[in-house]
DNA sequence: CTGAAAGCGCTTACAG
DNA sequence: CTGAAAGCGCTTACAG
């Protein structure tokens, strides 16, 4: 020790590439240090309430002193849980870059690590599907239940989950006919908002760019939009409405279809903010001035919607709100506390620039 | 058995509430069935070269046929693998709905997919470094790595990470004092490419909307900003500097701070595409027209950044591409693969209708 | 109220 | 090339 080769030095200077591994404390250790059973450490650990106060402290003493961590590994395994969720995103490309599911997914995380959920991520592509790993996710232990954003009809792997063996919540849509669980936005609602404001501001031809008729939330804003024209006595030409596939170039096109169609259209209605901005872009480009020509209103209210220009008039959808509310249904599922889950939030309409009265013309 | 009550519809009609759950099978099973040790179906299992031929095919079938799907608890808990990673993104309020961290998540995504990995989400909020969670999710055996976004200097907690025990890669950015891993896009590179564009155009008092100094690579674009400046015989002036905070609405603060001080500004350079949109918002507001007026040029070139009227110039970010190469060098190092990584992908301008010669005023 | 023991479902030396 | 057995670190009846 010391003297010509002090151990301090020999250890910075060569690396220690075999060093042994400290094994980390496991609940034997506690239980011998703390003289007691594993099981009654586990006990601790779980709060049971079988262990007398004085152990309890005791053992907790134990446990913090020794810097004690359970290997969830061990305690799953031998446990009925294992206390992480899926949040299941449907396969489109860069999936995770897009405003609306980021807004779903964070009210998700932050629910779940509230309640002491971990939270994983899949994605429902092709392979993933035929090689029914929506099933072995539950079968091989990795997860206890599954949040389902983005899923449409054409989803038929759902029809998997009505039998309700596996906890699935469909968040921001409802699929009645596999009667699956489902935590969704008053879309009817919303688009009742949009209808009784643009009218209100005297608009009779109306644009309506939708799209995902394979999403039951977007048939229902599609009929609404129908219905409410109708019952102001405006016969909606089929011309008017277009499918603009959710993205900004399908919004643009979709304008443009309709504005060639009927230049008489004095408002447009996009489903969602992405759609009605490509809209903007392309009135702006031809010259088509926003609001003064032409009405745009958006639904969704991304972050975004304040920030274009002009800033764009949008149904705001409580998308945080519905993930989380959805993570906290689906731990009570999973738990046996509940056992449907079929819950609509309310929308409302923030008025913007995009939108006024219509143009007289 | 049938008669007066047939077994299925009373199994119809009354709900199966205590239906035992059929055990799922497992490998001691497939090792019966196939007159085999469950060491051999292991073996099989993990493709060890042990086994012979005849064997390995005879097992598989059993395996397929039965449909055995391995509990993964129970093979990490004997193996020193979980095969999951955390995606570790900071304590932003409402963090996943942001264009940036989903294409980099994107790229996680779909990298850990394809090589058998899960991906975990965790972010970086105070109680969970307060709770030394970061050390936690590798000791209690949530995850084998962790990918760290969205990380600056200020998170002090990744000095825990400079022993190099638990494996974690940087993602697009770096941080040299804790010697940690990182894959990094060229943030000087892009800069550079952004200052002689400018400057060609015949821009020489640029205004500069940055954010962020505690984060490295927004320093190195600030430094290669007053660089490229100087170089060009032009003294940046302390006024055409501003923090935009990395959002809409600080863009358009920074703008109109920069251009009430500096109004014979002719170029403003944001340091993300959201920044340039508020200054093109305020901009426009403020009938500063764009780029006839001012030309606007933006970092990250993120989907909208097409689509907002006018088009936005912007320095494209290979960020799908970095989430893709973490990933999979993260895994390279947890099974020492490799021990360092140091990647830097390149960037490329991409020229939109934002930016124009300089105004003669 | 607490402990000894079985069991969760795998992997991995160690024999043969 | 294959098998018997120990072990991973917990939880949970079952005794006492």
């Amino acid at each position: 020790m010391g003297g010509a080769m002090p151990s301090e030095s020999a250890v910075e200077t060569s690396p220690p590439v075999l060093k042994k591994e400290p094994r980390p404390v496991n609940l034997r250790d506690v239980a011998k240090r703390a003289k007691v059973s594993v099981a009654t450490v586990s006990m601790v650990l779980n709060e049971n309430p079988r262990i007398s106060r004085a152990t309890q402290m005791r053992v907790q003493q134990m446990i913090d002193r020794m810097g004690y961590r359970p290997n969830r590994l061990a305690q799953s395994l031998s446990s009925r849980y294992t206390r992480v969720l899926a949040v299941m995103l449907p396969a489109l490309r860069h999936g995770f870059g897009d405003a609306y599911f980021g807004e779903l997914i964070s009210g998700v995380c932050d629910r779940a690590g509230k309640l002491g959920y971990k939270v994983m991520l899949e994605q429902a592509k092709p392979d993933f599907v035929k090689n029914r790993e929506h099933i072995a996710i539950y079968e091989r232990r990795y997860i206890d239940g599954i949040l389902c954003l983005g899923c449409n009809d054409r989803h038929h792997f759902l029809a998997d989950f009505s039998d309700r063996r596996y906890p699935l919540i469909v968040v921001d849509n409802y699929l009645e006919q596999w009667g699956l669980d489902y935590v969704v936005c008053n879309y009817r609602a919303g688009t009742e908002q949009v209808m009784n404001y643009l009218l209100q501001l005297g608009h009779r031809k109306i644009g309506f760019i939708n799209a995902a008729p394979e999403v039951r939330t977007a048939r229902d804003r599609l009929e609404v939009f129908q219905q409410r024209l109708r019952l102001a006595g405006v016969e909606p030409e089929p011309q008017w409405i277009d499918d603009g596939q959710f993205t900004e170039q399908g919004g643009a096109e979709a304008a443009q279809r309709i504005l060639e169609a009927s230049p008489d259209v004095t408002a447009l209605f996009a489903g969602n903010d992405k759609m009605a901005l490509g809209a903007m872009h392309y009135c702006t480009r031809r010259g088509i001035r926003i609001p003064g020509d032409i009405s745009i209103i958006g639904f969704d209210d991304m972050q975004q919607a304040a920030f274009v220009n002009p800033s764009l008039t949008s149904v705001h959808l409580p998308l945080y709100e519905a993930g989380a509310l959805a993570c906290e249904r689906l731990i009570e599922r999973i738990r046996g506390k509940v056992d449907r889950v079929a819950e609509v939030l309310p929308t409302h309409l923030v008025v913007r620039e995009s939108t006024a009265m219509a143009a007289q013309r």
